[in-house]
DNA sequence: GCGACAG
DNA sequence: ATCTTGTCGC
């Protein structure tokens, strides 16, 4: 099934899926571990050929300073596994990986599109991301998958609220900007909870999404008549 | 048991 | 995710 080493000991069941999860949950770090001074960012998201049988990769480096696109990377490989609610991240992160191999480069930060440890068991595809390639990881998703909040965020740009499940804090629901409906912000790897929403904020200009997620969003959806 | 359910 | 034009609201 899978291709990707990140997957080898993987037998392809559902089960086996959610005990990996688990097991990879463990080795989250909820701490800042990303250099003070950003030098670059990258953003990552997904889309789909062919009625899905190819799954398609973006990956997007940016400066961190100008928030400029350095470098823009498209990876396809064969679609592996159906959407299952939960287990996003074997349907794509073989395909991501395959991107972050194509852009070389190693970003002080990753953004990708859905959910850090906003998930059932912790693992979202931000937080399986960041524990696979030890990258500091944030993940920023347009839809609650588990958890709630208790309020909504105010209007104003870059007010949030507490997302939580289960009794924890799991991450935040943040306007991004006046009335759009609020980004679902979690941490993934090496970045902790009170940082998550300001470091989102910190590179969203005048769209919803940050420049991350918003860039890296149109090169793997069809919009851009593209390339690659 | 019944609904909800990232992309 | 994906198929798709215009339209309402800030």
């Amino acid at each position: 099934m899978a291709a990707h080493p990140a997957f080898a000991d993987w037998d392809g069941s559902v089960a086996h899926a959610r005990a990996m999860q688990s097991e990879l949950a463990q080795r989250v770090v909820l701490r800042d571990g990303f250099p003070k001074t950003l030098r670059t960012i990258a953003g990552f998201d997904v889309g789909f050929e062919e009625d899905g049988a190819v799954t398609r990769a973006a990956a997007v480096l940016l400066d961190a300073e100008t928030l400029q696109p350095l470098q823009s990377e498209v990876a396809r490989i064969e679609t592996v596994m159906p959407y299952v609610p939960g287990l996003l991240s074997f349907r794509e992160l073989p395909a991501l990986l395959k991107a972050l191999d194509r852009l070389g480069a190693t970003p002080d930060l990753v953004f990708v599109d859905g959910h850090g440890i906003a998930h059932p068991r912790r693992l979202g595809i931000a937080a399986h991301f960041g524990v696979v390639t030890g990258l500091p990881s944030i993940g920023v998703a347009k839809k609650i998958l588990v958890g709630a909040a208790t309020t909504v965020p105010h209007q104003m740009r870059g007010a949030y609220v507490a997302l939580r499940h289960k009794g924890e804090q799991i991450g935040w629901l943040l306007r991004s900007k006046p009335n759009c409906n609020p980004l679902i912000v979690s941490p993934g790897q090496h970045v902790a909870m009170a940082s998550a929403a300001d470091l989102t904020m910190r590179f969203v200009t005048r769209y919803r999404l940050p420049e991350p997620t918003r860039l890296a969003d149109r090169l793997a959806s069809r919009r851009d008549e593209d390339r690659g």
